[in-house]
DNA sequence: CTCTCCCT
């Protein structure tokens, strides 16, 4: 112990939190950071009669590093170390360092926020970024700058940014510590294009086994993809004593051991990983790591609200780590299958996970904190927007927040269980209608992985689930589903059963799971569409996979959803017997009068609905709609279809083109363009309307009164003088004028008519004058001018002459002003 | 051909 690396460093640190509330200590792997930095504090004097809480981020690593400090001090854990975790905690009266797990720590400080007697808090391993580190270093910042300024705050890491994390802390001093590992050679070999990422693998191995001494870890996605290098290994020769050793999570115990543990003498270990051999697990003899690059996380899809697993590189940050696994005990080697200007471009970090997963945890915890705006709290890096109000609003729906966002005494219950907020709102709800055991089962049985695999894995129904595991509680026997799962699902389901203190018995069958399940996603709740379709109360619409016999269910709740655009493919569901729905549900039931424009009959009419989010549960018609509503409904119909929708006829058409004109030259007048109608709509027309239901009703509207009804009197009596509808002209006709175009009213008017007339008649206060269309006797157009008088002196002329030859009994005078106008063929004498 | 990892 005296000659670990941290020894070195801890002198410093001891003076610098004599003086400071916080640092931030970096150290390499094998520095021992974990178990050397806790005791060197317990006799500062700010510690005399304080404790030390330490935050692990894994059981396991917690359990050994108090077991490990214990033993250094000669103890067993529990009297001067003990830790605490979820169902197992070793603590005593004299325990002075305790080391937590993260639940644990969140625990702690929501419930005692000024920390009681402790003096110092580490955050270990803080380079991983759980969601709960961060929540815990945000909670503890403020606890310390409000209720407790002695307290010390120490991060430590191993390849964080430590600039950005004392600048959080208030400019808190940083302390390097070198590591103790072997030097790793580091070779770039890049992807040989079309090979797919299991055969680079594979013949990286081969490479390694025969260029390197000692035993090879590969760091590969998933599952998937080490049973394909496996796979792909077995189908060619491999050197005498190699043996394959697959490690990820799911793996049972025994083969997770089988893989960790040393080779046996005479035969070389290829342990194929995921990222579980990254921080988690160490594995013994390793001289060689190949690393693919890319590892498998989850993310929170805001778009659909639900999480999505995907396939990404590795940061390089993520591919030092995984390279340092080489040098644990001799100097090694690491095959990167990329090249090293790939590597430039990889992040430095890993996202955090606060920015990819769901937030609804989070959000629930901030509210029991009493902050309500996330922004309140100092953050690394603050929660992002989007995902943070789904998770509130999620939290609204379960009962666990009020309309103004703040706690409410269920959100209490909820968060003191600890689970996620669906779990928790399940397990209450199940509490009161004493169906805890079952619903204990179910939330375990969420949160592992499927009991099925292969074929019995495609039917999504949850119960043949709750079925198998009952089945196994009674009688052991696994029935086709995965022993070690079913094992972990038990011991998960007796945990909550304890918190809930509820009864031990085991349900009698599945019967309830779905209303249960109803409780945990109410935004799940699924109606049917047909052909194995539903919508789901939050909107969406999900199918089921083919020949499910669940799919002829009218309700279902969809526990596991994909997050694919478009129609999610529904993984796993139950049937929700429509009684239960609505006896249990009623609360979140809204009821909506609707009146709407029913287009087929071309009338308004109106409904009542009751609806679970978007669906529609229950629907009554031959509701009559309110004047008010109906006239609201017909003036948007118009609205969106258009003034066509009225009954325009001839003389209502030239009102408007007049009032359009008078509008061209005042603006004061109102404008009757399209847009301007439509927008006024509820000025002008609604008076006009009352009373009427639909289409045929419209049609009898005195739609000329709407628009005289926009003028005063005074105005109308303007109108019919500087706008009139006809002119008279020489010959005593009254001519109609034609104000299609408003901007240039026609009057067309036979020439002869027009004999005497010296100027062009004017309009619009004298402003406009008309545009003559002089006609023929037989109403042919003969000439377009508003220049009458110019016409007179010349063109008339020439027109004259055209004229005589065409309508030769006409009267065609050469002096045409001085002439009579007539409307026949010769002026009457 | 759905399945990284951890924790209350």
């Amino acid at each position: 112990m005296k000659q670990l690396p941290i020894m070195q460093v801890l002198p410093d640190l001891k003076l610098i939190l004599n003086k400071n509330k916080a640092a931030v200590l970096i150290a390499e792997p094998g520095a021992g950071k974990t178990t050397g930095t806790p005791p060197a504090f317990l006799d500062e004097p700010w510690m005399s009669g304080k404790s030390i809480l330490m935050l692990e981020p894994r059981r396991l690593a917690a359990r050994s590093a108090a077991v490990y400090m214990a033993a250094c001090l000669g103890e067993s854990v529990g009297q001067t170390v003990g830790y605490r975790m979820r169902m197992d905690s070793k603590v005593g009266k004299n325990t002075r360092i305790v080391v937590v797990t993260e639940g644990v720590l969140t625990r702690m400080l929501q419930s005692d926020p000024s920390l009681g007697d402790v003096g110092l808090i580490i955050f270990d391993e803080f380079h991983e970024r759980s969601l709960h580190a961060d929540l815990g270093l945000a909670l503890t910042l403020e606890a310390q700058s409000v209720l407790r300024e002695d307290l010390r705050i120490l991060i430590m890491s191993a390849t964080l940014d430590g600039e950005r994390v004392s600048a959080l802390l208030g400019g808190a001093p940083v302390v390097d510590c070198p590591g103790r590992t072997y030097p790793v050679e580091t070779i770039y070999v890049p992807g040989s294009g079309t090979a797919q990422l299991e055969q680079a693998a594979a013949i990286a191995v081969r490479r390694a086994l025969d260029e390197q001494p000692g035993d090879v870890l590969v760091f590969l996605p998933g599952e998937r993809e080490i049973r394909r290098t496996e796979r792909e290994l077995q189908s060619g020769a491999l050197p005498q004593g190699t043996v394959l050793r697959p490690l990820y999570g799911q793996l049972p115990q025994a083969m997770q051991d089988a893989a960790v543990a040393p080779a046996v003498p005479g035969e070389r270990k290829v342990v194929l990983a995921t990222s579980i051999a990254e921080t988690s697990l160490t594995i013994e003899g390793v001289r060689t790591v190949i690393d693919t690059g890319q590892r498998r996380t989850q993310v929170f899809s805001p778009r659909t609200g639900m999480p999505r697993l995907t396939t990404v590189p590795v940061s390089k940050a993520s591919a030092d780590q995984r390279r340092g696994r080489a040098g644990r005990t001799a100097p090694g080697v690491c095959y990167r299958l990329w090249s090293s200007e790939e590597h430039q471009r990889l992040p430095d970090d890993n996202v955090p996970e606060i920015m990819e997963t769901d937030l609804a945890q989070l959000a629930l915890e901030l509210a029991l904190w009493g902050v309500r705006d996330p922004a309140a709290l100092p953050w690394l890096d603050a929660p992002p927007a989007a995902p943070y109000a789904q998770g509130a609003a999620l939290l609204r729906q379960l009962g666990a927040l009020d309309a103004g966002g703040a706690i409410t005494p269920h959100g209490r219950s909820m968060a003191a269980l600890g689970a996620h907020p669906r779990a928790a709102h399940m397990l209450l709800r199940a509490a009161e209608l004493g169906a805890a055991p079952l619903a204990c089962r179910l939330a375990a049985l969420l949160q592992e992985r499927d009991l099925f695999k292969g074929p019995a894995a495609a039917d999504s129904d949850l119960t043949l689930r709750v079925e198998a595991l009952l089945r196994f509680e009674r009688s052991a026997e696994t029935g086709g589903a995965d022993p070690a799962i079913l094992r972990a699902v038990q011991r998960e389901s007796r945990n909550l059963l304890a918190q809930l203190q509820a009864a031990p018995e085991v349900p009698r069958d599945s019967s309830g799971t779905g209303l249960l399940l109803s409780f945990a996603y109410p935004d799940r709740v699924g109606q049917k569409r047909g052909d194995g379709a539903f919508l789901l109360a939050g909107g969406r619409g999900a199918a089921m996979r083919e020949g499910q016999p669940l799919s002829r269910s009218p309700y279902i709740v969809a526990a596991g959803v994909d997050d694919r655009a478009g129609q999610g493919r529904i993984m796993l569901a139950a049937d929700l017997p429509e009684e239960e729905l609505l006896r249990h549900h009623a609360g979140s039931f809204t009821e909506e009068r609707e009146v709407y424009w029913d287009k087929e009959s071309g009338s308004v009419k109106a409904r009542r609905r009751t609806l679970l989010g978007a669906l529609v549960l229950k629907e009554t018609s031959h509701e009559r709609p309110t004047a008010e509503e109906t006239e609201d409904v017909l003036l948007g119909v118009i609205s969106a279809e258009g003034l066509e929708l009225l009954p325009w006829d001839k003389g209502t058409v030239q009102l408007r083109q007049r009032m359009a004109f008078m509008h061209g030259l005042r603006t004061d007048w109102p404008d009757v363009a399209d847009e301007a109608l439509l927008g006024s709509l509820d000025e002008w027309l609604r008076p006009f309307i009352q009373g009427m239901r639909n289409l045929r009703d419209l049609q009898r509207l005195p739609l000329s009164r709407a628009f005289e009804g926009m003028l005063d009197w005074n105005s109308r009596q303007k109108l019919d003088k500087e706008a009139p509808t006809h002119i008279a002209v020489p010959s005593g006709s009254r001519i109609p004028l034609d104000y299609s175009n408003p901007g240039a009213p026609v009057l067309a008017v036979r020439l002869q008519e027009m004999f005497g007339q010296v100027d062009t008649p004017r309009i619009g206060m004298g402003q406009v004058p008309v545009l003559l269309h002089l006609l023929s006797p037989a109403r042919r157009p003969m000439q377009v001018t508003s220049d009458l008088a110019s016409f007179w002196r010349s063109t008339y002329f020439e027109v004259k002459k055209d004229l005589k030859g065409r309508y030769p009994k006409h009267y065609w005078p050469d002096d045409p002003l001085q002439a009579a106008p007539t409307n026949r063929t010769r002026p009457v004498k």
